[in-house]
DNA sequence: CTGTTAGCGCATTCAT
DNA sequence: ATGAATGCGCTAACAG
């Protein structure tokens, strides 16, 4: 393993000068970097960020600690990447131990210092192992669970965008609303919540909403939301059907189409959470609630940014609101 | 910031007792260890994973090193952060730099010496890049590209795939088949390799396989793939369409739809890749090839680990074999 | 412009 | 069963 020792050494240099040149600092000869950077190039030198994170305290990399990496969190993180592109930092991505062991999530939690900040999906956190990750590297916590105050969180108007996407399938003529993807438990923070919107909407608007329209998921999956849509339908009949998610939706379209129901002639469907690709979900676009375009990842960093440059700030708690994307899923 | 030194002193013992206890070694007696956690606990003290690393040189972790987040190789990351579960270690998901820049490139390398492991996409790397990391930590090969024969790679079929594909959409009687997201430049490794499969299948038919029946594709979004389309369609008819791509068969289909055809009435869509999400793409499943279900995470992590126990095992150059899904796209 | 000194927080080695 | 010394590879602070 060659070091930046071997590097001095082959150059005639002390390692100081070296680290000079390979961080570009000023106060270093030509001739001096160019024999340096020559030997490194010779020797086939790579820097050991480890020690210097230990030495120098920063990484200029960024965790995003999500449960799941494809769909909602990895348009995001790409999203994300993208925007961090030029600032010389760039975006890691973990996934939140899915075991809640304790001694897991300790090193889980610990892991994140290996950052100089981090975002973090707290789907499967409890609020005390979060709260001890504050006073060590500046975060940004993301989705639907009560956090302590003292943290920085972002969330979508879970209720109100239920609201909005079943009022949109009451104003297209729905007249029996489902839900999949919906809890009655309030510690299925986002279930519960678009959950209470969809009811909100059904009560004021004078329809049903019993339990038996409503069924949950686990990982909302579109395998899981497929299967999920076929009991549902052996139970009750519906012409309008609000998903907790796109992905669900994806899978409750298609077991729809299975049954030999029309979408939207005969059942309307709407979404959560507008992902990129329910634009282009065949057969012409899922209609689906969600943030405008871009506005997720920009504010994500927005957050972050202000607490890396004051880590005294006061908190922030800022809440997206939420808007209705009519596509062919809906008349 | 609370040291290990901190915790050793308010318990009254060394840092190598605490070092001792956290690690879970023997030699330590329970009144000591219990008096260790009870501080550790009290004080907050987490480990420094940095200093860890950087003294036992081992950090647990795998890199994932990817083009993008979302899709294919978010996927892929989900399955193989499930098999890695119980293993001890975990995956972090890392991005190409997308801009090509030398200097990046080579802190983008340096990166990976932050974990005990790497997985790494060949999109975007250039050969001698990748060259240099092998002596560094052991590294699997992921992708179409041509690499140095001395490191594990792991591929597709690319060209057999493409050509069952196309065969499919012939033996249901498609007779003019185009295709969306080929190249005919050797150096876009995917693009071209799928494109020949193509040509193979259509010349062994005796169809015609001219440039006009090929569109290209940068990304292989939907929403590109949708406009591609577009244009595919004003310049020429056809009854039948091979996508390089799941993700880009998803935008192709939607603008299909957007025209008035119907799939797979009018237009048969065969994809490439067989994402878990084809399988309930709507209306009723998009036909793809690719390899069989949670084959490629489990060769992945055997290759890995065979590396990682023996870094002087020879190279390994597997090609995995695709199948064909027939779903609702083709008749 | 270049070199010297010191130490980041932890684990390996060897002593007791 | 516990502790002291040493150094992993790098950089901040200062000296020359």
């Amino acid at each position: 393993m060659v070091t930046m020792n071997d590097v001095a050494r082959a150059a005639g240099v002390s390692v100081m000068t070296v680290s000079n040149v390979l961080n570009g600092r000023p106060n270093v000869s030509t001739p001096t970097r160019d024999r340096v950077l020559e030997v490194v190039s010779d020797l086939g030198y790579q820097m050991n960020l480890t020690a210097r994170h230990l030495r120098a305290g920063r990484t200029d990399s960024i965790a995003m600690v999500v449960p799941n990496f494809n769909g909602y969190f990895g348009e995001l993180a790409d999203d994300l990447t993208h925007l961090l592109q030029d600032s010389g930092r760039h975006l890691v991505l973990e996934s939140t131990s899915a075991r809640p062991d304790a001694e897991l999530q300790a090193f889980s939690m610990a892991r994140l210092r290996m950052h100089d900040a981090a975002i973090i999906s707290v789907s499967g956190l409890s609020a005390d192992e979060v709260a001890r990750l504050r006073p060590l590297v500046p975060v940004v916590l993301l989705g639907e669970r009560e956090m302590p105050d003292d943290l920085d969180h972002l969330q979508l108007d879970n209720v109100t965008g239920a609201r909005i996407a079943t009022e949109h399938l009451i104003s297209r003529g729905a007249t029996r609303i489902a839900m999949l993807g919906g809890s009655s438990n309030p510690e299925h923070d986002m279930s519960y919540r678009r959950r209470c919107g969809w009811q909100e909407a059904l009560e004021a608007a004078g329809l049903e909403h019993d339990a038996e329209l409503v069924a949950t998921l686990e990982r909302f999956s579109p395998s899981e939301a497929h299967g999920a849509l076929k009991e549902l339908r052996a139970r009750t009949n519906f012409d309008g059907l609000f998903c907790a998610t796109d992905t669900a939706a994806q899978g409750a379209v298609a077991a729809l189409h299975d049954a030999g129901l029309r979408v939207p002639e005969d059942v309307q469907v709407v979404g959560f959470d507008n992902l990129a690709s329910s634009r282009f979900s065949p057969p012409c676009g899922l209609t689906s609630v969600g943030p405008e375009l871009g506005e997720l990842p920009r504010r994500v960093l927005a957050m972050l940014e202000r607490r890396m440059s004051d880590p005294d700030a006061p908190p922030q708690h800022v809440v997206l609101p939420l808007h209705l994307f009519a596509r062919g899923t809906t008349r």
